[in-house]
Order: structure tokens, then sequence, then C-alpha cells
DNA sequence: GGACGAAGTGGAACGTGTTCCTATCATGTC
DNA sequence: GACATGATAGGAACACGTTCCACTTCGTCC
């Protein structure tokens, strides 16, 4: 398997290369947010960032990698957000459920860049393994600390908890795939959600 | 939104054209088969079918189109084999068990006929709505059937039985997803989709 | 049997992801 | 300051999905 991993920003040393870095995701979120996927083309990103298409390519070794990466960066910037006020919530269901929505919200809010990001995700190969797994146990942890906020440890969970996680964020997933391809409005997906939630977490 | 559906079995007059139909996708599962997803080129497709490359796209609009086509007739097959016994199991979760790990074996036995079929579902958008409809509800009655053995009308099921059909739905896409991708290994996708099952269905 | 429209053939052409090559630029070493 | 080395620019070239066109074949109606 070739692993031919996108350059994360630890990295790279020089600040102008971090900054290169920093251009060529925004510009990649902008072009998603405005066209989709679709309108996510290389030769459009690496003009956009002010890089050469080598270049590009030299920073992320697919278009799949580089929305992958993208979409890591949105959701670490969502957690940070979300992190600075303790969830609301009386039970775990509805902290997840308030988690859940919140996030949901924001992705339903801009269709295009969601569109791009979530249909990246669910093409990639083996090839974007790592950048997958950076996504996943990102949204792991999410949904672990909103079950239970005051444990600060993912070693913490027990297998019930991290299985209970998973499926959720299955779950999660398909109803953005359903959503983003207009087999279900955004209310359908807040109803699923919801629903598979209380079937797990019934406390 | 273009609705250009694939021309279906029954809209097919001539025998002629089911043939050149059956020849499409036979093709289509020869080199999935062989090379997974990238392999299944139009015009290796088109060639292998003894077809025009324009035919081609007559009968299915895209790529697409023509590996979620072919899925659902996979599926079909399955089905009907399932159906000529019943499923085994004294509960709802132990039937349930059974299909999922039955269907799982059965692709996992084909690695890159499975990864074809997966990606192409996973990233099918809008344009496919009609034949991923029609996947759908194909798993859901197969999981319902699994559930209900003694009921033949989707209709009566209850609304918690269809979510939980689509949610086991929603994990096992994501556990394929996983899997194909190198996520993870058949022995893990079992793990957790049993485990999702036994939350769901505890009876 | 001839006319006509639908369906199929064969292949050129286009767009976009990806690769590759050469020249130029930046940075650190002596 | 000259040089070595790696990074970047600029752009040509290639692959494959898709579109299009001109021509041929097939089926049907008169």
């Amino acid at each position: 398997m070739s692993t031919a991993n996108s350059l994360s920003a630890e990295d790279l040393g020089s600040a102008a290369q971090r900054d290169r870095r920093k251009r060529i995701l925004d510009a990649t979120i902008e072009l998603a947010s405005t066209g989709g996927f679709d309108a996510v083309q290389m030769r459009a990103v690496a003009e956009r960032a002010d890089v050469a298409l080598g270049t590009l390519y030299r920073y992320f070794p697919s278009k799949i990698h580089l929305l992958v990466s993208a979409l890591g960066r949105e959701l670490e910037r969502s957690d940070a957000v979300l992190r600075e006020r303790p969830t609301p919530g009386d039970t775990a269901a509805d902290r997840v459920i308030y988690l859940l929505k919140r996030t949901t919200r924001g992705m339903q809010g801009d269709a295009n860049l969601t569109e791009a990001l979530t249909r990246a995700f669910m093409f990639a190969d083996g090839s974007v393994k790592a950048e997958i797994h950076a996504v996943g146990m990102l949204l792991t942890q999410m949904m672990a600390r909103a079950m239970h906020p005051e444990q600060t440890e993912l070693t913490e969970l027990t297998d019930e908890d991290v299985a209970i996680a998973r499926v959720i964020g299955d779950v999660w997933l398909s109803a953005l795939v359903a959503w983003v391809t207009g087999r279900s409005t955004a209310a359908d997906t807040a109803v699923h959600m919801e629903t598979a939630v209380r079937l797990l977490l019934r406390d």
C-alpha cells in the first residue's frame, strides 16, 4: 500500500511552508463552499492559493487527501469552539444529541462545503488511511466527551462506551451522506440521528 | 436536478436489449472482481460487453450509475438465495446477525468487487437517487424480514423496527467502508456489527 | 419493398486529476 | 560571496470519464 501522507502542519519547518499549507486549505474551503466537490479543482486550488500545481501535489498527494485534511482542520476548529464551554444536557443522550445537532446544523449551513468534505471522506481509499483515522479519532473523542464530560482521558471509557460512540458516528455519517445526496431532508436527518441516539443511550 | 436514470430491466422491450444490459452488468462485475473500482473503466466495460461506448452511456449515464445498478442486481441475487430457506436464529438479533455475517462474508470473499460497489455507492450524488433508493429499500426489506420472519408486508412494521433496521444498515455500510479502505479487518467488522445489533435489539 | 425514426457503432474531442520535467529560487555551509 | 541542495514555479503530457458527431443497422408502419 502506498502511504503517501499529506504533509501535516507539524512536519513543516519554515513559516513560509506553514503559510503555504494554510493558504492551500483556505483555498480548498472557499472553492468547496462555492461549488462543492466538483468546484474543488486542483488547478483552481493551486491558483487561488498562489502556489504551483506541483507544489500543491507535494503538500497533498491527491484531491481526496486535500479534502479530508480540510475536513480534519474544520472539525478541530469546531471541537475547539465546543470545548470552551461544557456541553448542555442532563443525560448522556441529551448531550450527544446536542453535539450532533449543533455540528450538523453548522454543516447544513454550508451545503456545498459539506457535500465536498463528506463525499471526499466517503470516497477515500486505503491511501488516505492516516488522514481518515485522524478524523475518526477526533469524532470519537468529541462524542465520548459529550457522553462523559467529567472524564478527560479516552482510556477511562468502557468498551461499551466506545462501541456506542462508534455506532453513533456511523449513523451520523450515513445520515450526512443521505442528506448530501438529496435523499433526505435536514429535518429527517435530525430525527433519524435523535432516534438512533435514544435507542443506543437509554439511561 | 438532472435525473437521468439507468435503463431498468423492465423498460427494455426487446430481448436483444435485455441481453445487452445483462452483458454490460456482467462485464462490470468481472472487471470489478479483477481490479476493483479503478479497473471498471468505461471503455473496457464497453469492449468486454461488446457494445459501443455511446451505447454503454445510453444504458447507464455514468460509471456510478453502472456500479450502483450492478450492486442492486447482486443484492437481489443474494436476497433470492436467502429467501429460499428461513433465516436461522431464535431471536431477532440472532437472525439479523446471521444475515449480516452471511452477506458480509460473501462480500469479503471478493474484496475487489466489494470495494468497487461500496465506493460507487458512497460516492453517488443526487443524480443516482433512484438507483440508491432501490438498494436502500432492498436492504431494509432484507433486514425487516430477518427481524420478523412471519410478516411478509413491510407495512406491518412499527416505526421502531424501521428505525432499528435503518441504524443497522448505517452501521453495516460504515463497517463495509472501513473494511474496504483497509481501516479495519474482517474480524473487526464482524465484531462491530454484532455489537451494534446487540445494542439495538435487546430482546 | 420503401421510408422513417430509434438505437447502435466507431471514434474524435474535451475536461480534470495526476505525473513529470526543466528552470528558477531560497537557504544554509564553507 | 560561491556553491550545494532542496523546494517551488511553470507548464507539457497522459489517463480516463464523458460528450458529441457522422454513419449504419434495426424494427415498424404504410
